[in-house]
DNA sequence: ATCCCCTTGTTAATCGTTTAACATGGTGCA
DNA sequence: TGCACCATGTTAAACGATTAACAAGGGGAT
């Protein structure tokens, strides 16, 4: 126990300035190497293990961290393949200049709370330490994301209403690819799953739209703009992305009676879901009802989801390299998207 | 640009002392309330947004995160299902503590590096900025979890012959149960597949074994301490952990001559990996070739997989109480494994 | 012998906060 | 009236490092 050993400390049990001890440890070349040797044996003895962390990052400006904030919060991101794969592009950008990924959680914000009670369920947020962060799939007024820019840290996210460095897929068109197929198949009873906060399974209303995921709601208009005047679409919430709530959203839409022929899911995840309930009730994914999924994660190969693929590996690494060599690289990225069609689409079954 | 605003600047635009601002962010109680609204006031014009992160983790001593290390590089932990349901079982005691979750990553040491250069490979484990950390599945004098141990932090590890706090499991005793199913069920030709730094496929000669991932070590023993005197036990490297490593490592040991009859593998995703080139060899997994995992991750039970239980999540969810709340937890605790067995082993065959 | 430059070490300012300890004026109470 | 106490601000000392700018001494070239 007792005192801890500082630079100081070190400096003062070697006879020699702080300087010195800095620099042993930061810059070799500025010291002679037998002053060196000295001053880490001394350092060595003293137990001291090397400059402390928090004071370097507020002397230097720098962190050797950058910030992911998810919107599904932190415990389920690790559940979700799409996660999964923007970690490891992430994670393979920052392996090679050892900077550290920070994975922050915060409290929902829930509606009528004070300045302070919004503060203080964002404190993750406001206390990372930090050079840059990424914010993937947010709206742009999230508390969250407000906080993170508010701290004037470079921020990438992947809204393209947003200003400041992105990286983003044309949701869109992606969506637009989606309704053409199904079009083209003959579906004019449609039925989109949609990840978002609210009850898994419930209606979504026009009126409610708004307050969709941007990614989301953008794909649902492409998928709209794509199907012919006649076709019937229904918007209905997946919840939380997970497994359990596809289901939900899947069981209420087959039971209804005017069941719809064709089910667009916002990821894989809940596609695979609508799969396994249809299947458990007897349907025959491909020809009683068609499924679409988003994003082509492995699961989408193995359960022969018609689905469209985005480079999300490659979306976390150059999200990163945003943050990490700002100058060569482009601060707004548009990826690519993929129609992948398998087996769980078909043509519209007659009625 | 310009000028940064700090809490200084605040306050000399507020004409009050800098701990009145301090206080109206941190201790609304310390402040009239139309004090504090008009600090805040002032700071919303100057685009202020709280107190730095490096300077406050500076001055109050806490960061407000802790630090996870992987034994097998953070680009490859996101695709292992054992450390993902470690890392949802952190997150999940962090979420309510306002907490983050720093990733650092830290490149290989390898021999024969200067004191200097060794330290720069570890660069990553001494800036990052946390209140403790979690070294899940390391040897005890591996290089970054010293590194991480000299910085005097609260750190937890999973290994019985470490010092201080750990959370882990009996794995000699889980080994046992491994031996002892395959010795009830005649098999005496065994090959152990283990996850290791070493070229996958490779034999490890005893010689080598110390150098093994210290609960590969002790599962082995497990394993040779249940079987019967006569049996054989040849021990193959698994490399990293991962689908390709595994198969590389089966592909081996199905081609030998003296084919094992059972092989038992350090890890559900080896194992699955195991199966798959025997299934594809033509080999009845079961009848032929019994083949046993480790961990019970969901693929386990899709792959039909005999393996032994771990509690990951928990083991997560306990580290994590271990560093955020040491004097309400144990700082030593080992949990419970169980045999489940599936249709991956069955009786050895006559030969 | 002079000048210049290089190497190696020191001085001291600064990074942006937090918080114990102290002042000050007002209230409640005897 | 006097005293204790409370609420609300301020003062000023850390927290532990980095790094320009400077100083001193030693060669090497001319």
């Amino acid at each position: 126990m007792g005192v801890r050993v500082t630079l100081r400390s070190v400096a003062e049990a070697a006879g020699v300035s702080t300087a010195a001890v800095s620099y042993a440890f930061n810059r070799p070349d500025r010291l002679s190497s037998e002053m060196r040797s000295r001053i880490l044996a001394v350092a060595r003895e003293l137990g001291y293990s090397g400059p402390d962390a928090a004071a370097r990052s507020l002397r230097t400006g720098r962190a050797n961290a950058i910030g992911v904030i998810f919107t599904t919060g932190l415990t389920y991101a690790f559940r979700d393949p799409y996660v999964l794969a923007l970690l490891g592009g992430l994670a393979e950008a920052l392996a090679h200049s050892r900077t550290s990924l920070v994975l922050i959680p915060f409290a929902p914000v829930v509606a009528g709370l004070s300045d302070a009670e919004v503060r203080e369920s964002l404190d993750a947020v406001h206390r990372a330490v930090i050079d840059g962060a990424v914010a993937d799939g947010f709206t742009d007024d999230h508390p969250a994301v407000r906080a993170l820019s508010e701290r004037s840290l470079p921020l990438v996210r992947s809204s393209e209403t947003a200003a400041g460095r992105c990286v983003l897929i044309d949701d869109r068109q992606a969506g637009r690819k989606i309704g053409r197929h199904l079009a083209d198949l003959g579906h004019r009873e449609v039925a989109v799953v949609l990840s978002s906060p609210r009850e898994p399974g419930c209606a979504v209303p026009p009126a409610d739209e708004a307050a969709l995921y941007p990614y989301s709601r953008h794909r649902l208009a492409g998928i709209r703009e794509a199907l012919p005047a006649g076709a019937r679409v229904r918007v209905v919430s997946g919840g939380n992305n997970a497994d359990a709530t596809g289901r939900l959203a899947a069981t209420s839409l087959l039971a209804a009676p005017d069941r719809p022929t064709a089910i667009a899911a916002d990821s894989d995840v809940l596609a695979a879901a609508v799969v396994e309930v249809a299947t458990v009730q007897g349907l025959r994914v491909g020809h009683d009802v068609s499924v679409t999924g988003f994003d082509d994660v492995p699961l989408a190969a193995s359960t022969g989801l018609t689905t469209v693929r985005q480079p999300i590996h490659e979306k976390g690494r150059l999200m990163a390299r945003m943050l990490l060599d700002p100058d060569n690289t482009p601060s707004r990225l548009t990826l690519p998207t993929e129609l992948v069609v398998r087996s769980s689409t078909g043509p519209a079954p007659n009625r």
